[in-house]
DNA sequence: AGAAAGTTTTAGATCGGTCTAAAAAATTCG
DNA sequence: CGAATTTTTTAGACCGATCTAAAACTTTCT
């Protein structure tokens, strides 16, 4: 295909036609559709016929064309296409933080409807830096992208958001919502499955439960103490201590925790804003002599690998991440295509995963790391599996 | 040129100038640099150089243009802009799994240095997927990036990377070598901190070493088992069992260690894939009723944030991702502009982190998960720290 | 055979920038 | 002041595809 040496013999009527070395037939620079028509005898418009899969073309032009672009090693040029034809098959990606794990299923779930579909993302990291984000933004519309999938820095404004609007370029925001933007968005539920793990820790006879993770200002927090606060509003209990953890990671968790459970009178349930915050909380617990899920029941966010397979395993609830980015790469789809659409909100329901950390057998107190273990599988054993409904 | 209505007013000694919504000024399609020449009156060649800074243009008639600019509200089109000009400040990044954690560092590493540089990256993931990888490479260089980094899927072959080397795109291999292709490779030097670690546990006393992890056909594992191996040749050591993971997670360890340790006569000392594996095997051991740290040795790979934060801490080597993503970056801008240099090779040392899952202080039994603690900080404490030579 | 209808191919404008070479304007100088 | 020089601006080709409208070629039918 690309260098074919000797070729010489084979159309016997073109002579000398390759005697030059190697790329002997491609010229100088790219291959273009002007070398190919010429190669194949058709003229230009032909050839984009033949690249389309028109039905206009005849079966024997198209062999021949399609033998020329094989022959001289022909790729196609998306952008001289695209600035013809307006769309470019590109989506933008722009991330607030594009290292959390989270994201990296949620990328792959985008990625997977797209490349389905023949676009591929341009992906960007903002640091949750507004004034990156902005240019980032800018920067793909320069690029003539032909949606945008925005998973937010904290704080950003809805003007600056309107900006990528009125710009005309189609967008959906995921994962965090911009206030008081009325944009499409997808991201999970996170309200009702704080809902469903705190209704599960209530139902466990807890009363005094603590909430670790408040103080950051992003959607998924607020959504989170929302369906937490609803559901001790339910059975009229009052919300035990949140405490503030800026990084929210393990390390985070782990500081809050050794304050929360410095004295005596302590909280007899934990949530945790997420799965790793819960790692650094239990840490802290054995520490303090306390075993989680026999003195005090913690529970998480996310089921990360680690969660099934930590001791005592931990109980929290999820909405897989991949899940959330198909849909919002579909959902980037559909208001491309039609643009006046009115914008879409998508919620995905979380799935609650029972394990031993919110107290196995209430009332047990076996030491939770030497708890009976279900084997370890690719897919972590799940004992209870619940839907919560759709928004 | 294009459409513009009811502008009549506005020029009017700029009287109304702003007292149309927000859009007003601008075309009804996208604004072109023919609408800016227009509206400033100069020439399209004109408003091209103010557009690319370029010294030749008046000081006058360049706020005059910029004016035009801000006011319609114009976004520069690099799709046109690159057809003409060649370059295209885009790359592609073409991973074999984009939701492993550590390519997610990688990425951001690549993506601070690219940014930086103005790059946009388009970024996709093959899935292991040599077929896949192609057409994405294919598709790579339709969009025209000026470059491409690749982590090449297992079982690459290298004639597969003749081709996106012979169409003439300037390609970085990363993470993972391609055999027998001559290409520029950056990537961490595994070899090395597998021996820094052998050595490790040699120098406690192990004579019966394992490594878990061996059956894939990617480079980091034959590199790391080529370290593993000199350094036990070095003391005249035999090789204890290489056990296969062929997913290398959690799972997979947990899995290997239950057979490796179901007798009596067993390794002292493991030596992991990486940190992940080494958490399934640490699991593995507790339920044998043996104390990692104590009973047996254990060793990863990666420096996972779990690994300072797990009980026992775990004792590993590591080389940054990002600081591997930031050189994959910067050599091939270095390519992209000296496209004749000689293939170049980067090699990144490894960090040796010794904690306790080799054992704390050897000879003693404390139970491991007792074991004092330093302060987890945001970076985990480090006791020990080596560096390997340069290749 | 010639008109009508259908099928295939093509010339040439076009997308929105860059780039070259030359024109126009401003400045300097003998 | 006019020529020489320097600074600034511009017309128009060009990148490599798409797209429209019309031309060229077949086939069908009277």
């Amino acid at each position: 295909m690309k260098t074919r040496k000797g070729r010489a013999p084979e159309t016997a009527a073109g002579a000398l036609a390759s005697d030059i070395p190697s790329a002997a037939h491609a010229p100088a620079g790219r291959v273009t559709l002007n070398d190919i028509a010429a190669h194949a005898n058709v003229s230009r418009a032909t050839v984009s016929l033949v690249l389309r899969k028109s039905p206009l073309v005849a079966d024997a032009t198209r062999t021949k064309v399609d033998a020329a672009m094989a022959e001289l090693g022909y790729v196609y040029n998306r952008r001289a296409a695209n600035l013809r034809s307006g769309a470019s098959r590109t989506i933008g990606l722009v991330l607030c933080e594009i290292t959390t794990p989270n994201y990296a299923q949620f990328t792959s779930g985008i990625d997977d409807v797209l490349a389905a579909e023949g676009y591929v993302a341009f992906i960007t990291n903002t640091d949750e830096d507004p004034v990156r984000q902005r240019n980032l933004l800018v920067r793909m519309q320069e690029h003539g992208v032909d949606g945008i999938v925005l998973v937010p820095a904290e704080d950003t404004r809805p003007d600056a958001m309107a900006d990528a609007h009125c710009a005309g370029v189609p967008c959906v925001v995921a994962q965090r919502r911009v206030a008081d933007f009325p944009a499409d968005y997808v991201g999970p539920d996170y309200a009702a499955g704080m809902e469903l793990v705190t209704e599960h820790l209530i139902s466990l006879g807890h009363r005094n439960i603590a909430f670790i993770g408040g103080v950051r200002r992003i959607s998924p927090l607020s959504e989170r103490l929302a369906g937490f606060r609803k559901a001790l509003r339910r059975h009229r209990l009052k919300s035990g201590p949140v405490v503030p953890c800026p990084v929210l990671d393990r390390a985070d968790g782990y500081a809050a925790a050794r304050g929360l459970f410095a004295g005596e009178d302590h909280p007899s349930a934990v949530v945790c804003y997420n799965d790793v915050v819960a790692f650094g909380v239990m840490l802290a617990l054995t520490e303090r002599g306390l075993v989680p899920g026999a003195d005090v029941a913690v529970v998480g966010c996310d089921d990360v690998a680690e969660a099934g397979l930590h001791r005592p395993a931990l109980t929290t609830f999820t909405t897989d991440p991949r899940v959330v980015g198909r849909e919002a790469a579909r959902l980037l789809l559909r208001r491309i295509e039609t643009p006046e659409r009115p914008p879409e909100q998508i919620v995905v329901p979380p799935r609650l995963i029972i394990r031993q950390s919110c107290g196995a057998a209430p009332g047990q107190r076996s030491r939770a790391a030497h708890a009976p273990l279900h084997p370890p599988s690719r897919t972590p054993g799940r004992r209870t599996t619940a839907r919560a409904a759709h928004t």
